[in-house]
DNA sequence: GGTTTATCGAAAATCGTTTTGCATACGCAA
DNA sequence: TTGCGTATGCAAAACGATTTTCGATAAACC
């Protein structure tokens, strides 16, 4: 690798010059200058990052962390921080979960990143213990369940875009709707389950816990929706909408449903939370709420960068709105409830 | 930050003797081992990994380029690259090929990076001259196309699966099959096509230059499956099976037949390739080629260590086999041609 | 002729490690 | 007493850049 004193031995000047000329510093005359750039042509020079993150103290890298890394929802936010990154000239890597817990601190904090971005909205507690990194490193937080006291953040108001959900379906008659979705460690914290519940009570309909199903959290999401479906048509569980906590989820009980002969949205409603690419793909194509992807990634890279560069006035928390996709698969029951 | 000084300070050793500790190497007493330790956790003190890096010309890290950051099919490669890396203690960044070609060449040969491992079947020429980047770091690319002459790679040979999957729609009684798929710079690059030309030659089937149907690259792989069957269909086409070359694609194409009124697999057969997670998920479920995207990924990254550690005996071409993967969406003609 | 402005070189400090050579102990055996 | 292995400290060079300071030389200006 050439280095900046192999540049100056071959355009004929100090190495003190060619930094003047690369950071624009200083009096530099037009020729030098050009002289300077054949040289770093010709050497196809390219300045050591890691030397000048490590005499600069800072990278321009920041780290993010997914809870996986082939989940298409993380991924189109990680587009979004990418997008904001790039155009900022900063660079960033990628985690997953399967690192422990010790290794990402030790990982984050050693210099090669200047920030972190943590997506992760349920997992938050299995990995660093967030007080620890808070005041030792920049953090940004994707949250999609409840805002976080201390960390800047980016969230989306889950409760009330379900809410608004199963009030769409209360409206076109639906009374009995099935909701499923993970079990969260208390229901309670749920906020698309208390947004279901929400709907339920100012619409003065009663709660059927029978309607209600969660499971555990990391399962596999299209085995859930499935088996969920075929377990409560094998009770003989009567129902004419599902309301699902994400679109995997959906699209699987989908499938127990016209393998057990109910059309959607015919015989039964069907909604999804995402709006994944699959959502628009599937037969019926799937109503959902859309979270902007995308976007959330946006904000969260902004808000990184005003972290980094001690931007006080910035916000700490940014809501990012979600909208109801009203597709194929959602319309009113055959023979509304009474 | 706290520094290898502060930590022999509080240890009341010398910094030489810290490093001796971390890094396992000259003598040390088992009691000034565990001040040591004792000093580094009251500290928090994490190694500098900029400063080591520089001092041991490499980083442990290795960047990875993706067509499409939020394309499943890569994603799940980059998975098996992440599982490969994370056990050697590598750390990978990712990059989409939003960047632009010259971008790419400084932040990668900036010293950041042991090596770098380029997933680009189609957009290989798009992107760095390889040969700029040949001898100057450990390059690994995944090939899908044809194989490189020079640099280590992976591959598929995607003509014989195809021609494998085309010979068994030929196997039930199909003779008159669509091919659908990109364009290429020209058809005799297409791997694919040229599989499905194999087939159709060895059994005898002329080929019927209005059953292939190219599309530009670089679309939207949904919309060209969708239109180009309404454009088969509204001529009048007759067909019974189609072979995409990919699930998308696969999907958008059974999203115009069911529209029109075709059942899948009754009237009309359908394949894919790669093998996405939504293969399974679409009703029927899409016969398909499987990439084993996760293996690649693994091999890719075993490559560039064996690179990385000048292993001069490793492959420097590794074939991965692809398997064809029989569901819902293929069964034998209604009625046979003669 | 003196002062200012433009231009460049040389040198040093710094970032936090790794690595090496050399000095200094100590304990123990020959 | 000498010699050797073990255990530790100290100092310095190196990695490749940034930044600053200090000079030295011009040319330009008044």
């Amino acid at each position: 690798m050439a280095t900046r004193r192999d540049v100056a031995r071959l355009a004929g000047v100090s190495p003190s010059t060619v930094s003047r000329v690369l950071n624009d510093n200083g009096y530099v005359a037009d020729d030098v200058r050009k002289r300077v750039h054949r040289a770093i042509e010709e050497l196809n020079y390219v300045p050591n990052r890691l030397a000048r993150s490590l005499r600069m103290q800072q990278s321009r890298q920041v780290a993010c962390i997914t809870p996986s890394i082939s989940n298409s929802f993380y991924l189109e936010i990680v587009a979004g921080i990418e997008e904001t990154a790039l155009a900022h000239d900063y660079t960033f890597s990628l985690y997953s979960l399967t690192y422990e817990k010790r290794e990402y601190l030790d990982v984050v904090l050693s210099g090669f990143y200047d920030g972190m971005i943590l997506l992760a909205p349920y997992e938050m507690e299995k990995i660093v213990a967030l007080s620890e990194l808070a005041g030792r490193l920049p953090v940004s937080l994707y949250c999609d369940r409840e805002r976080h006291p201390d960390l800047p953040h980016v969230y989306v108001d889950l409760r009330r875009a379900m809410r608004e959900c199963t009030e769409h379906l209360i409206s076109l008659g639906h009374r009995r709707i099935v909701f499923m979705g993970y079990q969260f460690s208390r229901p309670t914290q749920n906020p698309r389950y208390l947004g279901y519940r929400d709907a339920l009570e100012s619409n003065g309909i009663p709660l059927d816990e029978s309607l209600t199903r969660l499971f555990p959290d990391y399962q596999d999401t299209l085995t859930c929706g499935y088996q969920t479906v075929c377990d409560l048509l094998d009770r003989g569980c009567s129902f004419t909408a599902i309301c699902a906590t994400n679109d995997l989820i959906a699209v699987g009980a989908m499938r127990a449903l016209v393998e057990h002969g109910l059309k959607v949205p015919d015989d039964v409603s069907l909604t999804g939370v995402d709006d994944l690419e699959i959502a628009s793909l599937v037969t019926p194509t799937l109503s959902t709420i859309r979270i902007p992807k995308r976007q959330i990634g946006n904000v969260l890279m902004e808000q990184m960068l005003a972290q980094i560069h001690g931007d006080a006035a910035a916000p700490r928390a940014v809501e990012v709105s979600t909208t109801l996709v009203l597709r194929e698969s959602v319309k009113a029951p055959a023979s509304p409830a009474p």
